[in-house]
DNA sequence: ATAATTGCAAATTTTTTGCAGGTTC
DNA sequence: GAACCTGCAAAAAATTTGCAATTAT
């Protein structure tokens, strides 16, 4: 159980139910797209969906949510952690994280200068379920 | 200058002029989204928005063209091509194309009986003309 | 107290779809 | 000639926005 509340003021932002709702969610699904998303929160306190829009540009913003961009799927949404990859599986769609060593990876890459903030590894394929 | 008809009969679909108008801007852009390439291709041959929409969608599946979904950007388009890493500058939205090797790259990744298509290797940062 | 946040509803933007007419092979 | 494509227009889906009311600090 993550102390949300602490988070946000952290990240300057006020602690309100709807937030601690939304992240405490999202942290419970691993990764989720905003539908699902809503579906969950109803659930438990009414949010609208053009809050819920807001909020999750706003807590991505400020870098408590980071937003994933998977083609063929809508945006989904974590809680922000260190480097990870994204396994996606492109029969059920579900999304697997692995971990992977960011550094080690760039050594084989000429960069270009090209200054670097974060680094996204995405792979599709079939997952262990569905290869069955 | 690719010769995109052939291209295009290989991979079962039929060669239009719109298709190669399509398929030779977006080889010259590199990668461009759905809005940009529609105002470089109008200026050329008339394509509706939908048409367009339509176009891509199907150029994707047969996998002509690699969609790529970016994080605060709308879905770019571009000739598939082999395994390339895609440094996005954060400041000014250009997209650098680097090569990497996806096997060594995922031989340090525990992929759990993962079956894997295809990875996509995504940074974000600043470009060199940005850094300045 | 006051600045931030939410709910609501409407506006915008993005994407998809049906179908008639044209085009490619 | 048959199957495939395109243009058009309308619909559906996704996202953003303005503002008054409410809430957190």
């Amino acid at each position: 159980m993550m102390d949300f509340e602490s988070i946000l003021r952290e990240h300057g932002l006020k602690s309100t139910p709807q937030r601690s709702v939304i992240l405490s969610q999202i942290y419970d699904s691993g990764h989720i797209d905003i539908e699902q998303l809503h579906k969950r929160v109803i659930g438990i306190i009414k949010i609208p969906l053009g809050t819920l829009y807001r909020a999750l540009t706003e807590l991505s913003t400020v870098g408590i949510l980071t937003a994933i961009s998977i083609n063929g799927l809508k945006t989904h949404y974590e809680i922000s952690k260190p480097s990870h990859a994204h396994l996606v599986c492109d029969e059920c769609g579900s999304i697997c994280d692995v971990e992977y060593n960011a550094s080690n990876l760039l050594e084989n890459i000429d960069l270009r200068s090209f200054q670097i903030k974060s680094t996204m590894l995405m792979a599709h394929g079939v997952c262990v379920k569905c290869k069955r």
